[in-house]
RNA sequence: CGGGGUGUAGCGCAGUCCGGUAGCGCACCUGGUUUGGGACCAGGGGGUCCCAGGUUCGAAUCCUGGUACCCCGACCA
């Protein structure tokens, strides 16, 4: 026992932490605003990174790998970049340890002082610029296309497991193009494998579209997001791709000669995505038993659980498992078999309910005469008795119909949870009552953003590509608008 | 950075007001009975009570200072 969650309803901030920690997904560690990530939860980010791996290389994309130092100056060149990171900074300004001559303990050395003091990187588009400069001198050499996974360090103020953590791991594709048009598209190419891979894999629906001007990312011209809905309303940025323009290759000199044999700056693009998913993958789909993961990413897609009462019935159980293993493993399902002694079914149940695995057996004696099995799914939390012959390819069709049936869920609750709204008291109403996606319109310009967000919290999340055109008026000032954006409360 | 809270066994907490040699639940170990939805019985192990200083015959408890973490705000691609 001691395993209770607390209800989504009851408190669903609370809900969630108690899902991090009794799902054995991380906890917190001994440095403030960092995580440990448990095994568990590193399994799904490893599932994540695998397919996300394998898309980006499908894309024509290369991994490599840039430090985590950046020397201080290189922040000073790009001046909306500096502006955008300097409050979050970790600033490494020695090199040395000793111990402390007054008495106990160790001490920084004094002398130890660096001559210029090394941040560690909130992002990488510095000290990748400042390198890409050296690779490229002809348009022969473009494009660049880099991908790099690494651990990045924010020094948030506040902090929530996954969400927002002091340190984080992402992956962050840094490309270099001859003309605008080319980084553009290569823009707009990421954020389509975003969310590709948020529906197909996390089974949750996004919505693409363009930033605000104001929400957009420090030193970008056009930032492109996926933003997903959480259960409690709130919007969450799964990812982005920011159009970089010349900002970074003017800052760090990075030119090439062109076609036409005159001396061009090279065209930028940044995108990424983070554990941040994680916590994104939690709060779609999780119930008030635990987690509830996409067959497509869950670690174990299938647990099988012995019941018996004797030494003998087990070996016997286990004899008949084994050959299910095999035929499950023989069709890629990752199953697991747990004969543990030390727990009883009950407990086990309860545990992997709890971890989100999508489908649970339970085998006993009474099974085994009747050549059955008990089967259960996780989304649906339905039990059936099935005949165990043949059970694997019934298993497999499952695992797709579980995918499919928790993204139609998120997808009905979105479509639940999305409003449009035409008056400011109506847009105020429905924050403060039911808060979701809200359609309206807008005037553009980042005075209203700024005013919406000061009186009510919500933000523009974006400007969504898939929008109609449509004559109507800003809900703050009645200016005209030609289309509704994207408005909510947001992580 | 502002407001609030908490540091006592691996985890969750009581004890602090009113000073007297530290306790409960879970977990852990041993043995037994159990096992189709979070088992039960019996026995057992485990503590610089966040740190430093002070008051006292005596401090988890009172006083002073420090420190860490959590929550709420502000901040945040």
């Amino acid at each position: 026992m001691g395993k209770e969650l607390t209800s989504k309803e009851e408190n669903y901030s609370q809900w969630y932490n108690d899902l991090v920690s009794k799902a054995d997904l991380a906890e917190n560690s001994a440095v403030r605003g960092c995580m440990v990530i448990k095994p568990y939860g590193y399994a799904i980010w490893e599932k994540m990174q695998a397919a996300l791996d394998q898309m980006f290389k499908d894309t024509g994309h290369e991994n490599a790998y840039f430090p985590l130092f950046i020397p201080k100056s290189f922040f000073t060149k790009e001046a909306s970049h500096v502006e955008g990171f300097a409050k979050e900074c970790a600033v490494v300004t020695h090199y040395r340890l000793k111990n402390d001559p007054n008495g106990k303990g160790i001490i920084v050395d004094p002398e130890a002082k660096l001559e210029e003091e090394l941040i560690i990187r909130p992002t990488s588009e510095t000290i990748i610029w400042s390198t890409y400069k050296n690779w490229v001198q002809s348009y022969r050499d473009l494009p660049i296309l880099v991908n790099q996974w690494a651990n990045v360090v924010r020094w948030e103020m506040r902090t929530r497991m996954f969400l927002r953590t002091a340190e984080f791991l992402w992956q962050e594709g840094h490309t270099a193009h001859e003309t605008r048009e080319e980084a553009l598209e290569e823009t707009e190419k990421m954020i389509n494998v975003y969310a590709d891979f948020v529906e197909n894999y996390m089974a949750l629906p996004v919505i693409k579209g363009a930033k605000s001007e104001h929400e957009r990312f420090a030193g970008a011209l056009e930032t492109y997001s996926i933003e997903a809905l959480m259960q409690d309303g709130k919007a969450l940025q799964s990812g982005t791709s920011h159009f970089l323009g010349q900002n970074f290759a003017k800052a760090f000199e990075v030119q090439f000669t062109s076609r036409e044999g005159k001396l061009e700056y090279v065209w930028a693009t940044s995108w990424g995505v983070s554990t941040r998913l994680i916590g994104a993958l939690i709060m779609a789909h999780s119930d008030n038993n635990g987690l509830v993961l996409p067959p497509k990413l869950a670690p174990v897609q299938v647990v099988i659980v012995p019941i018996y009462k004797s030494a003998e019935q087990l070996t016997l159980i286990s004899e008949r498992v084994k050959v299910l293993v095999d035929q499950l493993k023989r069709r890629g399902i990752r199953v697991k078999y747990d004969d543990r002694d030390s727990q009883r079914p009950g407990w086990k149940f309860a545990e992997y309910e709890m971890k989100g695995v999508p489908v649970r057996l339970a085998i006993g004696p009474r099974d085994l005469e009747n050549g059955t099995v008990e089967i259960a799914r996780r989304d649906t939390l339905e039990k059936k008795v099935e005949q165990i012959e043949g059970i694997e390819s019934l298993i497999e069709d499952l695992l797709v119909e579980i995918q499919r049936n928790i993204y139609n869920k998120a997808l009905k609750f979105r479509e639940e949870n999305t409003t449009k709204v035409d008056t400011y008291e109506e847009f105020k109403e429905r924050l403060a009552t039911k808060p979701g996606f809200i359609l309206a319109h807008w005037d553009g310009t980042m005075e209203t953003e700024a005013i919406i967000k000061e009186e009510t919290k919500a933000t523009i999340r974006c400007i969504p590509f898939d929008g109609v055109e449509e004559e109507g008026k800003c809900i703050l000032t009645g200016k005209a608008s030609n289309r509704r954006v994207i408005f909510a409360l947001s992580y």
